[in-house]
DNA sequence: AAACCGGGGAC
DNA sequence: GTCCCAGGTTT
């Protein structure tokens, strides 16, 4: 594994000769021009915003001028950008930079970090860029990278994994010429902050990395595993919910009980299946339609999977003497009717329900 | 269809 | 402080 001092000036000279250098925003220290080409640069790709960026600043020249302008007019610079909430906290942070602090935006990352829609990965990259600050970025692409290069095993946007990437990050971080000045230079902090932003955009990339050409490719634990694909450990699969029911098949040959759903919900509108939770509601449901306890009979439970939840289906058949009423499942606008088992074509039932139902009585038609 | 994304806001 | 979401894009 690379040592730690050696990550920073592996990364500068390789930004220098293959990192990017022709980006609008990369040819100034205006920290005005810089946090707009970063928010815009939060979840949109470089090429979508460098027109806006470009329009941006025709239409606002200096912070100033953004605080000044109507909030539709900046809604309307913003519009096919997407993520509007940035471009109202965009407004509110001009105007906060002019009564807050003078018209000025803070140099250092906390008072940064203190305004909306700058967080503290933003804040530390304007810092760095504008001021030159000895401040550590951590977005998307830096967590790729260092979890690939350091073999960092564990979901980034666990707690725990994103502050031993923060403390990774910070301790990365390009030192000074030995006995010269506290801090590296600023031009270095620029490019060094560049230099890790280019190699995930570039190299380092999700789908396919460019290993060959990477700087750290003999030292990347990643590369040298194979591991490209699983690092970073992608998030936990949230586990499913799983409900259970139980649907009546209420027969009176050849009659079968079907149950109209709500209009809202799943399968809302269809025909399906009178459901309980239990095997005491079914036998007491099943007494009001006419059902004999002593056909009581289970079929082989099955799981319907949903896109948000797994249904557990299992499904009770009971023997109904004639087709009889009872009073009414559910409500008046979820009634239930006796149906030929022959007409079932012409109802519209889940597929679940259809399974079942198919299942029971296909080789009998 | 599913993973991913920085910040805000709820708790 | 920590967790989770809104509103998007990429794979």
């Amino acid at each position: 594994m690379i040592a730690h001092e050696d990550f920073a000036p592996r990364l500068l000279a390789w930004q220098r000769a293959h990192g990017r250098h022709d980006l609008p925003w990369q040819r100034t220290r205006d920290p005005y021009r810089i946090w707009l080409s970063e928010v815009m640069l939060q979840q949109t790709q470089v090429a979508t915003v460098i027109p806006y960026y470009a329009r941006f600043l025709a239409r606002c020249p200096d912070v100033a001028a953004l605080a000044a302008l109507p909030d539709d007019d900046v809604m309307t610079l913003w519009s096919g950008l997407g993520y509007y909430s940035r471009a109202r906290n965009l407004h509110r942070c001009a105007q906060q930079v002019m009564t807050r602090f003078g018209g000025r935006f803070p140099e250092n990352a906390v008072d940064l970090a203190s305004l909306p829609g700058i967080g503290r990965s933003t804040a530390a990259a304007i810092a760095a860029f504008a001021f030159g600050r000895h401040e550590a970025i951590l977005d998307g692409n830096v967590k790729r990278v260092l979890a690939r290069v350091f073999g960092i095993e564990g979901f980034p946007g666990e707690k725990r994994i994103e502050t031993a990437m923060w403390t990774l990050a910070e301790s990365l971080l390009p030192m000074p010429p030995r006995g010269v000045s506290a801090t590296p230079s600023d031009d270095d902090m620029s490019r060094y902050t560049q230099g890790l932003m280019d190699l995930g955009a570039t190299l380092c990339t999700r789908a396919n990395p460019d290993c060959p050409r990477c700087p750290f490719a003999a030292d990347c634990v990643a590369n040298l595993t194979h591991r490209q694909r699983e690092l970073p450990t992608r998030r936990a699969p949230k586990v499913t919910p799983t409900r259970r029911t139980v649907m009546l098949i209420l027969e009176a040959e050849p009659f079968v009980l079907l149950h109209r759903r709500p209009p809202t919900g799943v399968w809302g509108g269809l025909w399906s299946l009178p459901e309980v939770e239990d095997e005491a509601q079914a036998r007491d449901v099943a007494r009001e339609f006419g059902g004999q306890p002593e056909s009581f009979s289970r079929l082989t439970p099955f799981v319907h999977a949903f896109t948000h939840f797994r249904l557990e289906i299992a499904p009770v058949r009971i023997a109904c003497g004639e087709p009889q009423g009872g009073r009414l499942l559910g409500t008046p606008d979820a009634p239930v009717a006796w149906v030929d088992r022959r007409d079932l074509d012409r109802y519209g039932l889940p597929a679940p329900v259809r399974r079942i139902l198919d299942a029971l009585h296909g080789s009998l038609i």
